[in-house]
RNA sequence: GCGGGUGUAGCUCAGCGGUAGAGCACCGCGUUGCCAACGCGGUUGUCGUGGGUUCAACUCCCAUCACCCGCUCCA
């Protein structure tokens, strides 16, 4: 991206800096030096984030029938994770490269036969001299530069573990290994013994409850199928890696929705679904060609999935992940049920069975899930909105860089702002009452008296506030002020009762 | 975790072995009345953190933390 002075931008910087200047997001625990890949969400990013995901929660729950909404506890039964394969899966063997310092999982390596002689160049690099080496009993070599000279396997447990309960399990732990001689290995068998037996996990996904609280959720609504069960809230992972700001962080925050559908009926399940989703956030963004959709290859879908979308943005880094629409088929379903014995299954008195050929059938469902990243979705929007207002000299010919957020009005953390001119005669008194009428219906107006008239216009711009209400004088003697939009900073004098109409009408549904 | 880069005022950055700087922001007074206004005055710093070398370290060395760019994982 180039401003308005025609020299190249970097686009994350300008986004992270004013994310921190104007109260968006902060880096967590800041005066003690930062904490990696955690951030909070300043006054104006908590009010962003909320309207995206009030937004989400309204597409998704409110304005359908069949999906209702789930707020399960983060913590859940250590078992769930065993049923889902996160234990196994999210922790994987990763392996260093001794020669050209490559990280890759050791069972995605390709394969070589033990004992074979490799040649690899030196450092990876391709002039660098020919080296000769064998394969060891793994049977793999490094996936960058070929060698077999790698380090051991290390595992990563990718979920967040802590323990249930106020007795800290390491006591226990001391008390068994005090006096003894033992080698790392068995003291590591120890260990996860008895850490094992208050063990717990931050989860790393929300959709698991909405699998382990299926029959309640159905039978309590009486729900038919084809029905969905969303939430909202946070999920942990140990990322290997963190990067681009909040786009991946170890603590997220997620919008899922588990919809179940009659086995045979997943295909155009996920065909609505999908494009439903491009859509949503096609219809609150400025540039709808910065979004697509692309579909797994085979050697990408997860363990659990037959069939995904991802809905993918143009970040100033490239293409990546926004949300995946996943066919998980009945795979969590069939394992709750296996690992809980619970019957999590659904019958249907009008249709017939296709085995037996008899009226009444009962099935596991199979389920279409679109799974979408709040967080991400928040830094996309600050993206999508973030531009340049026109070139603007001021007095001494000098081009101010003049930033603005072009916001959706309804996620724009304040929708409106009502500005005395100057604060005497009357016009903070006049502006204050405006806001409250704003207040009392639901809308968030800002009052602000700080500084020049023009100052106070280019703070609002630059975070994204679609109108602002001028009250000067005419305003005291004929009841209008001048009303302020953000993209094409144009001005109309109104009547202070059309003000409310206009605003509130800007903010009707997409 | 590995490799490369960065860390100095609220923000953007300059600086250098010898007293810590600029622009913007912020505060006050005055003027002004609609696009980061003008004049005058003022405030702001653990130079990321800890250690070392030195008469002297923001500057050189070591460690550490955080961020950015690659690699692997994912919402």
């Amino acid at each position: 991206m180039t401003g308005p002075d025609g020299q190249p931008v970097d686009l994350m910087k300008e986004v992270i800096s004013l994310s921190k200047q104007r109260g968006f997001v902060f880096q967590s625990s800041e005066i003690y030096g930062g904490l990696k890949s955690c951030y909070d969400y300043g006054p104006l990013g908590v009010e962003l984030k909320r309207n995206i995901m009030n937004e989400w929660w309204r597409a998704m729950v409110h304005e359908r029938e069949n999906v209702v909404g789930l707020d399960a506890s983060i913590i859940m039964h250590p078992r769930v994770w065993e049923a889902s394969g996160h234990l196994s899966s999210f922790s994987d063997p990763l392996v260093d490269c001794r020669n050209c310092k490559e990280r890759f999982r050791g069972d995605k390596a390709p394969r070589a036969a033990m004992s074979a002689e490799v040649e690899y160049p030196e450092g990876g690099k391709k002039k660098g001299k020919m080296l000769k080496g064998l394969v060891d009993e793994r049977g793999y070599v490094c996936p960058n530069c070929g060698s077999p000279d790698l380090s051991p396997e290390r595992n990563f447990n990718l979920m967040f573990r802590t323990s249930l309960g106020s007795v800290d399990p390491m006591q226990e732990v001391a008390a068994v290994l005090a006096g003894k001689s033992l080698t790392a290995e068995e003291i590591r068998k120890i260990l996860d013994e008895k850490v094992k037996e208050t063990a717990v996990y931050l989860r790393p996904e929300t959709a698991q409850a909405m699998f382990v609280q299926f029959q309640n959720v159905q039978q309590s609504l009486a729900l038919k199928i084809p029905f969905g069960i969303a939430q909202m809230g946070k999920s942990f992972r140990n990322e290997v890696t963190v990067e681009h700001f909040i786009f991946r962080s170890c603590e997220f925050e997620q919008m899922e929705m588990e919809y179940f559908v009659e086995p045979g009926k997943q295909k155009e399940a996920l065909e609505y679904w999908k494009n439903e989703r491009l859509w949503w956030y096609q219809s609150y963004a400025n540039e709808r060609s910065k979004f697509r959709l692309r579909q797994h290859g085979p050697k990408e879908l997860a363990h659990y999935a037959d069939d995904c979308y991802d809905v993918e943005y143009d970040y100033p880094w490239g293409w990546g992940e926004l949300e995946g629409i996943a066919s998980r088929t009945d795979y969590d379903l069939k394992k709750h049920s296996e690992f809980s014995g619970a019957h999590l299954n659904y019958f249907d008195q009008e249709k017939t069975d296709p085995t037996t050929g008899k009226k009444g059938w009962r099935f596991t469902p199979y389920v279409i899930e679109p799974a979408a990243g709040a967080t991400r979705a928040t830094l996309m929007f600050l993206i999508d909105a973030f531009a340049y207002d026109s070139p603007r000299p001021d007095a001494d010919g000098n081009v101010k860089l003049r930033r603005v957020l072009k916001l959706h009005p309804r996620l724009a953390p304040y929708k409106v702002a009502v500005l005395p001119l100057v604060k005497k005669e009357g016009m903070p008194e006049l502006a204050r009452e405006l806001v409250q009428q704003f207040f009392r219906e639901g809308i968030n107006a800002k009052y602000d008296e700080q500084h020049a008239i023009g100052k106070r216009y280019a703070r609002h711009d630059e975070v994204g506030t679609p109108y602002c209400l001028t009250v000067d004088g005419d305003s005291i003697k004929e009841g209008t002020v001048t009303i302020r939009d953000r993209d094409t900073t144009q001005q109309e004098r109104i009547k202070i009762d059309e003000a409310l109409l206009l605003v509130r009408k800007r903010l009707e549904k997409v």
